[in-house]
Formats: structure tokens, C-alpha cells, sequence
DNA sequence: AAATTTATTCTACGTTTGTAGAAGAAAAAG
DNA sequence: CTTTTTCTTCTACAAACGTAGAATAAATTT
């Protein structure tokens, strides 16, 4: 399956946070200046014959939906940045990531448990 | 700054990795089938107005040299990535992360020691 | 010295991306 | 019912990308 590209992936984000939208709604979900509604259909036209978006047909008008999970889009995302920028490792990245990033304190505990939870299930 | 392409990606890559390169260590670095002399030249210009490369004139060649970091690259994306997917909450993306990427009960240590030393380095 | 290899610059060309106008059809408003 | 709005399809077009041939100049090999 081909990329998003950055026009795409962005209202993809609207697209995965309506869960299922009209062109109206696409539309009201842009910042101003809004793009021109052909523009964004454009854009739904591409998406689908990439394979992201699907639509019902509502009366006139088309209901469109994700038809890729954003997880899934975002786990190969990072997925491949790992294995671009740290041969794969993803060891190696999650340290990059603590290191380099400026989790607070609050955060970087928060996230400690979170990783012990996981020790935990994995245990179980 | 502008944003570099995939294959221009790819190419900085080879630079970061050999720190500076004339032309002919560049297509070594390449797997086959190797693009042909004047593809990667093409990038490196583009690259070089991009502000990503800069070289050396030695002699009657250059040696080209990467003009950013590795770690400020990654991070920028990383961080880009962080803000599009998670409304720019490090530790939404980290909870993500453990939850979702494979790690191996060793590496959720090791990752846990980390997370403990940047907690203590903090406390400092 | 002649032939070959190497690096650089220019030019080029098909594809992808970002944007949107023209046209038409259907729905909503007056 | 006429006007206006909405959505879709077509067409378009400039910028960005991926790739590389032609031409040229310098370096290396024979």
C-alpha cells in the first residue's frame, strides 16, 4: 500500500477523529483558509484509489470513513523510522527517545509504570 | 528548512554514516542495482540548496559532508510525528509505544533502567 | 599520448503532490 | 418553480521528486 502524502495524511487525522464524515464535515474540520471543497475531493479521490478512505453512498452525497486504522498507519510510521534511523532497533530508539526528549518528571514516572505494567502482563 | 525527500533520505543517511564522502563512497554505499552517478549528484544538489549537505573542494572533486545532525533530523521528526499523531503529548506517544511495539521482556528492562537513570539524573 | 574512468553541470521527462477552476446534477431555499 | 448551495467529476497546472542521458573536463590506466 502506497504512502499518504502530507495533504493526504492531514485530513486523514479528520477523517480518524470523525470516525466517518461528509464532505461538509471535512470541510468544517480545516483552520482557515479552508481549502476549496474540489481540492479536498481531490484528495478523497486519491486516498481511496490508495486504499485509506472508503465511502457510503448517503443520497446524493458520500459518507467517507478510514479504512486504515490510524494505529496501525502510526505503528508503521514509527516502525519505519526505526528501522531507518536505528537499524531497527527499537531499543535503541526508545533510549534515543528518553534521553532526547524532555519528559517531565510527572512523565517519565507515568511511563515507568507503564513499562512495569507490561513487565507484569508479560509475566503473568 | 525544507524537508528532505525519501531517496534524499536515504542518501543522508550514507553521509551521517561515513561522516563525509566523495562521490565514488557514495555509490559504493549503495546496494545494487546502484543509481547511476548523476542521480546521486542530482541529490546532493538538492540537498546541498536545501542547506543539508555541504562539501570540500579537494582537488578536482568534492567532498560532501552532512550540514545537520542525525539526532536533531530525528528528533525534528519525531517530534512532528508526536504532535500530528498525538496532539503533541510525549507521553500519550510513549504509552503508545510500549504498548504497541514488541519489545522483548529484556528490552523493557533495560528500557525501565533508563527511565530510572534520567528520573535519578534528574533528581540530582 | 590515447583510451578509459570519474565527477560535475545541464537538461529532461514521467510521476506525485497541492490546489483549484469549469461543468453538471441534485438538493435546499426562497 | 427559479435561485442558490453542495458535491462530484474532469481537467489543469506548477512545484517537487526520482532518475538519468549528453556533454565536458580532469584524472587514471594502458
Amino acid at each position: 500500500m502506497n504512502t499518504l502524502s502530507t495533504a493526504e495524511e492531514q485530513l486523514m487525522q479528520y477523517l480518524w477523529k470523525e470516525k466517518q464524515a461528509f464532505m461538509k464535515n471535512l470541510i468544517e474540520a480545516y483552520p482557515e483558509p479552508k481549502p476549496a471543497t474540489t481540492t479536498v475531493a481531490t484528495l478523497l479521490k486519491r486516498m481511496g484509489e490508495k486504499g485509506y478512505v472508503g465511502y457510503t453512498q448517503k443520497g446524493r452525497s458520500r459518507e467517507y470513513f478510514p479504512k486504515v486504522k490510524k494505529k496501525d498507519y502510526f505503528s508503521n510510521h514509527v516502525q519505519g523510522l526505526i528501522q531507518r534511523f536505528f537499524n531497527n532497533s527499537a531499543t535503541q530508539f526508545a533510549s534515543f527517545f528518553t534521553e532526547e526528549t524532555a519528559l517531565t518528571q510527572e512523565e517519565l514516572k507515568a511511563l515507568r509504570s507503564l513499562i512495569d505494567e507490561k513487565i507484569e502482563s508479560n509475566n503473568a
